[in-house]
DNA sequence: ATTATTAATCGTAAAGATACGATAAAGAGA
DNA sequence: TCTCTTTATCGTATCTTTACGATTAATAAT
C-alpha cells in the first residue's frame, strides 16, 4: 500500500511542503537559530546544545543538509556547519510568499 | 524509549515546529491554497481537487484545525472551510520572522 | 419514512521519523 | 606510530504519519 503519493501532487506544493518539514521539529529549528548566531560553527558546539545524542543531532543536520539549508565543510576531526544564505533565502521566500498568499477572503458570516 | 522529546526544548521552537509540520505536506499545501481563493468553502469540493481518499482529506482538515490554520462550521451534511484569517497571520508572522532571523553571518571563507 | 449525500470516525496496514548505542572513519596531537 | 577527539554511519526499537475502506452520523431531498 501506498504511503505519500507526492506524485499526485503540483510540484510547488511538493517543494513547499519540503521545505516545511525540514523546520518540523523543534531540534532543527534550534540548530539553525545557533548556526545563525555564529560566525563559525563546529558540530561538536551544536550537540553541547542540543539535548539529544551525538547520533541523533548528526542525522538532523543531515537533513537541514539535504534540503540545502546548511552548509558542511568536513575538514577533518572537525566539521563547519553553517547556512547556506543564497539558498536559505530562497527557501524562506517561496515560504513567505506561500504564507502571504494564505490570507483568507471568507466572506461567509458563519466564518467571521 | 522515548520519541520526540519536544519538553527538552524552547517552548518556541516547539511551536515553531509545530506550524511548519501543518504544512509539511503537499495534501495541506494545496487545501489550504484551494481554501484561501474561495469565499466560501464546502469540503466536498476539497476533496474532489485532492488526489486522496475522503477519509485522508478529513484527516488533513483536521490537522490544520488543530495547528488553528482553518475552521471548519459543520452544517449537516456540508461543512464550510476556511482559513482563519487572525490565526492565519500569527502563525505567518512566527513563521517569517523566523526566517527572516536565520541570515547567514557566516565569515569562514570555507563557507563562501 | 425512505433514500441519497456528505463528512467524520474507526480499524488497520505500511512507510517514515525519531532516538539511541555501537561502530567506523579521519584527522590532530603526543 | 598510537591515541584521542570528533563526526558520520549502521543497526534497531518505537512512535507517528499516511492512506484506505468500511462504518457511522446527520441532514437534505423525494
Amino acid at each position: 500500500m501506498p504511503l505519500t503519493k507526492t506524485e499526485e501532487f503540483r510540484k510547488a506544493d511538493v517543494r513547499l511542503a519540503r521545505v516545511a518539514k525540514a523546520l518540523a521539529h523543534p531540534a532543527r529549528v534550534a540548530i539553525l537559530r545557533e548556526l545563525a548566531k555564529r560566525s563559525e560553527c563546529v558540530c561538536g558546539e551544536i550537540v553541547n546544545v542540543i539535548p539529544l545524542a551525538q547520533s541523533t543531532v548528526s542525522q538532523h543536520l543531515k537533513e537541514l543538509k539535504n534540503v540545502g539549508m546548511i552548509r558542511g565543510t568536513i575538514d577533518g576531526p572537525r566539521s563547519c556547519y553553517c547556512v547556506d544564505p543564497d539558498k536559505m533565502n530562497e527557501l524562506a521566500s517561496l515560504l513567505e510568499e506561500f504564507l502571504e498568499s494564505i490570507k483568507c477572503t471568507c466572506t461567509d458570516t458563519k466564518c467571521r
